[in-house]
DNA sequence: TTAAGATACGACCAGATTAGTCGGATATTT
DNA sequence: AAATATCCGACTAATCTGGTCGTATCTTAA
């Protein structure tokens, strides 16, 4: 059914949340996994993938963490998949791999690598700031009244919703 | 990575199969098979639950078998991958479910049925007729110098493909 | 009437993939 | 030195998937 994995959701988590983080800082896995109610260790494991694409840049120490490397609108949700998934592959012969059974007798190779094409320009037109962009239903659009100096902006209380 | 199952592969084969049979008349899950390499008990699995979406009407008995319950034009390829994996859903939310651990918390959710949306539109548009129209690798396009008297007709191929 | 060729259906198994866990190493700040 | 981090690999458990098997039923043709 063409279902993301699990951990490319939580790549996708925690990205949308650093790019809309109005602060700005490194977020350490914990506080990520913590907020999204995500198990810490598979967390950290998906956020080094995203380093090792280039995609985070992180930091260790005390007050450590992640942070995007490149403007949200820089980063498509493709290269994101790509990070935790590897290539984006509708079926076995996508790249190279004449492993499939039936490759030689095929007959839906060349159409459906072209859907694929299709999907993968969505997915590359698709940016982190656009997803972003969509208000996170758990954490209230725009400052309504709150912070008057823009100091910790509401987004962080996502710890706070509604019981 | 957004992977096709292996027995949607064969279900669009088939499909794509029967579409570009000159003869139109029904063809055996054993005849499909034998011709792409799949296991005759699963490609039987998959036509049957084709029959059951509507797709193929299927006919039992010595000369029975399957044929397109409706013109190749009007199949598209999504309701071929829904019929056999269900409904396309990209998340575990998608459909109702509310039973992803994130569910409350999730800042991806709209975000991602949006980019689902625009996917499922992709699949809807191509029909297996567009896929039909594709040249068959394993099957030249048209016959060289058989067919003497036009019995099995040369126009067969793609060319006769224009509703 | 019977044999052959076909679909229909459900149960089952084995391998692969995925989600999640654990333990330990290393780096950085306080 | 202690605390808080990332980093890394190995491991387990559960789920999913591809594939198999057995059996029942239908339909045609000899």
């Amino acid at each position: 059914m063409l279902r993301l994995s699990k951990k490319t959701d939580y790549a996708l988590m925690a990205m949308k949340h650093l790019a809309s983080d109005p602060r700005r800082r490194a977020a350490s896995a914990r506080e990520i996994a913590e907020t999204y109610d995500i198990p810490v260790e598979l967390m950290a494991k998906v956020l080094t993938r995203l380093v090792r694409s280039g995609l985070l840049t992180s930091h260790q120490g005390v007050h450590g963490g992640y942070e995007l490397a490149q403007p949200p609108a820089e980063t498509s949700v493709a290269a994101v998949l790509e990070a935790i998934d590897g290539p984006l592959t509708m079926t076995a012969c996508t790249h190279g791999d004449h492993e499939c059974a039936q490759f030689s007798k095929c007959n839906v190779r060349d159409p459906l690598r072209r859907v694929q094409d299709r999907i993968a320009a969505i997915l590359a037109e698709c940016s982190i700031a656009e997803m972003a962009a969509d208000p996170d239903p758990s954490a209230p659009p725009v400052t309504l009244m709150s912070s008057p100096a823009g100091r910790r902006a509401p987004t962080l209380s996502a710890a706070s919703r509604e019981p």
